[in-house]
DNA sequence: CCCTATCTATTAGCAAGCTATTTATTAGCG
DNA sequence: CGCTAATAAATAGCTTGCTAATAGATAGGG
């Protein structure tokens, strides 16, 4: 019975952590999910082809389309024809972006310190590497299924 | 830069648990959000009010409408008006909603020992310490908040 | 060389969370 | 007693996930 509710508490913790990144995120015109992909943007070496991007966000296609549009509309990123292989674009953080990110980046640490100062830094150690074991878990089951079907 | 991407990798794990977990209840009729209501219904003591049920699943009201909307309509719960106060609602599962809790709860805990099969019962046992604290910030944080506005 | 596979991005539409607002009822103070 | 506060549920509309289906481009086998 150890494990009883450890799904539903991964979820709560997350779903909370988002409203309250989001809250302190709107003022500045973003949201948790468009500051992820700033910082992967930010944080990669070159630049990105949108499924590499999905893929390393954890999010579906779709639903990094849709995020781009408004990244794109809001001047903070863009997407550029990729003359090797039409299918694919590329995605590029302006200067703009990365002035966004910055102001995002120190919200976001700043709620990460908040709540994770009690906690403590080798149980927060800990922590992720638990959470490692389990994303690589559901991965391994993910794509298992997707192959038996 | 030890806590660098936790709120990512909670979110991550967060949404590839709920995937995984609705596309085995599907076959069932059921998700994730209506199982987690199930459970509360199935271990609670007497009777509970919307509010409370909304609370204990740690989602807002409105939330729940929709969700008691689609299990009432399929007949595993039933909304009953309170004499003494007809504001409230209590929300009592039927006989059919225990049953579907039970093919429900099968499924879901299969998915948890899947999952932690290779994290091992102390780190579990961590992991679910860490995630109280963090939860129990959370909501300090959300209510100093709307305090202040 | 063409025809089918696969791969990339997109569109359409669903699920489940949220906030803000509305309606009905109760509680509490003057 | 009556008027205002607060509370419970519901409604409306937004966000951000998802899957399924489309369209265009490339790759690879016969």
């Amino acid at each position: 019975m150890q494990t009883y509710n450890l799904g539903r508490q991964i979820a709560v913790v997350a779903r909370l952590w988002r409203v309250e990144l989001d809250r302190r995120l709107l003022p500045h015109n973003l949201s948790q999910a468009r500051y992820v992909l700033l910082t992967l943007l930010v944080e990669a070496s070159g630049p990105l082809a949108q499924s590499d991007l999905a893929e390393q966000a954890g999010i579906a296609g779709p639903t990094l389309v849709r995020q781009l549009d408004h990244l794109e509309n809001a001047g903070l990123v863009q997407r550029r024809d990729v003359p090797d292989d039409r299918r694919v674009k590329h995605v590029c953080i302006t200067t703009a972006g990365r002035a966004a990110y910055e102001s995002a980046e120190a919200i976001a640490s700043g709620l990460r310190q908040e709540l994770t100062v009690q906690v403590g830094q080798k149980q927060v150690a800990e922590l992720q590497r638990s959470l490692s074991t389990l994303l690589l878990r559901l991965d391994t089951i993910r794509h298992s299924d997707s192959k038996n079907d």
